[in-house]
DNA sequence: TATGAATGAGCATTCATTCAT
DNA sequence: AATGAATGAATGCTCATTCAT
């Protein structure tokens, strides 16, 4: 019998590892060797496991994606503000996460796959966030009207997030939460959502 | 006698055609035959006007920044919607800016140099934007103040289009403007700018 | 107990499967991964049987030359002309072997060991052939004579074979049968073999 | 100005180049490093001529095919057994064109383009061949009878040469002369060209 | 000033081989 | 006996850079 061995848990191990490689030199500068080293593997590993470095990328997207969509996995807790907030670049493992993230959207502009991924992702945000929305305000909203909040409330974390991913020594996460609260606090204030 | 050539109109000219190559086939795609090629020259007048593919690279950047805020040139004139529209991609060109300016931003997450050159940039606009600030208000109000208005009003803007950006075809300028209005009108009503 | 294997039954398994990963992909194309798969083990089983792919290749050549030779068994029956054509590419089996057996003849141009391999397999068919002149003539002939002419038959054979398997669509059956006659008929008629 | 080079002369250099690593390696084990130094520049100057490594291999194909054409060049200088004869591995240039040829032969097996090649080749051989017997022949004889015998006069060149080329040590011009007249003297005296 | 030939380091990728199970 | 995970050397290829003209 030969080594047993979790395929699917060494591929993740992987993805993982080329997070952490993309994070250190970008999307263009990590290697595949940094990524196996990275893994603690050797490119035959990285190989065995994906076609090439194209699937290991698109692994790591796949992951990335996973881990800010599990960060705010309950819906119904906390008011928004809490929950937006949940989504910023607040802390170490966000902002990671927020700078990998912005490598593959500056790369998903001239690739087809990732921008048709990235765009799948949001769709499952705008619902998940929707349905916030419904749930939070006092009278009944639609599903409708509240895409178009979660629009606007995506948008603002990302204008916001975006800002403090690139400058993060100058935007801590009290002036991340103040700039979000400014825009959204009146924008759903009206709907007593706050 | 030599050949008579305007220096910085040719760094001008390739820095442009620079722009074109990363939007056909993003940053790392672009090569330096690429730039070349769309500026009808030779890899050699490249090299010939520029250290390297990083000082094209930034050059390119430089290009790419003027052009976006030269798009906002009269900051008194209409109100502050029509100023922050001027800032989305509503048409051919400004989406071509935006997919080029995210590439580079993609890229800033782990360039140094280009994250200075992004920071410098975005102060630039913070301060043009929260004059326009101050100026559309009917009461006095402080420069500090007005800069944390200009925060929420370029965030808002960034975080709609960056997502048309990358969603182009769902996102045509009156759903962009739609969610625009809806962050920054009730945050900047009590304040009667709008 | 061991699961009982009998030994040279694999390994002969394993040398037909490699002529056909040969015939797939040719002699380089042909990854000990499709010779395993071709005979439906894994690459560890076939290193198991073999102490490498160049000694895979060795086994695929010793076979590709027994069965050539084993398609003329019976040197006395039917005429040369019948024997001769028995050599040719004319249905799908032969011609199967006429394509492994030129990449391997592809491949002796530059390795020693296959050359030698190659050149005592001629040795064995000249033998044959000329025992089968020997007795196919009324008058007696001396062995070294009729080593010359099947050193002739053979350079007929090799010809036609050759170029029939190359431009298999242009040369069908009767085709090489025509054009082996006109060369062997007048050749040996005189000995009145034919 | 740039340095003058006469693009058609270094392929074809290159192109030789390769003719000599394939020679000394083979096809396979012929490295683009090896026809980089066989031809005194770097890999990078071959891909600068060449798309890549099969381009090469291709070039080197055509210009094989060329030099065994030119071998004979003038058709009507000579009886037949003498031009047969010029295709024959006789001297070391030949010996060497026959076993290039020889390993495209065994790779033309398995790629289609390379069959194709070959074909348009053989049809060119057999073109010139035929033209050469209408002309030898005293009565008048149909270019499509011709055709037949040029296919009767290349097989048993092909044959020969083929064996003649891998066992070098013991088929000297001598004995490849002897079988060649053996098989086609009779053949084409009742025609009366020999 | 401008050309484009040539360089060569750096990369992903392939694949025979090894070996723990 | 047989598996298949893992290795790592080998190689084709890309491309920024250099430089003779």
């Amino acid at each position: 019998m030969p080594k047993m061995v979790d395929h699917d848990a060494q591929r993740r191990a992987i993805a993982s590892a080329a997070i952490d490689a993309i994070d250190e030199a970008g999307l263009d500068g990590a290697r595949l060797k940094d990524v196996a080293a990275a893994a603690q593997v050797t490119t035959g590993a990285v190989t065995h496991y994906f076609d090439g470095k194209d699937a290991v990328l698109m692994a790591a997207h796949e992951e990335i994606m996973r881990r800010i969509l599990d960060r705010q996995s309950d819906p119904l807790r906390g008011d928004l503000g809490e929950i937006a907030a949940a989504f910023l670049p607040l802390d170490d493992a966000s902002r990671r996460e927020w700078r990998v993230w912005l490598a593959f959207c500056g790369r998903a502009v001239v690739n087809e796959d990732l921008r048709a991924r990235h765009k799948a992702y949001y769709r499952a945000i705008v619902e998940r966030v929707a349905e916030r929305l419904v749930a939070a305000q006092r009278h009944r909203v639609s599903m409708a009207r509240a895409r178009r909040q979660a629009d606007a409330v995506i948008a603002a974390i990302d204008g916001v997030g975006f800002r403090a991913t690139l400058e993060p020594e100058d935007w801590p996460p009290a002036r991340q939460r103040a700039v979000l609260r400014m825009l959204l606090e009146p924008a759903l204030e009206e709907d007593e959502i706050v």
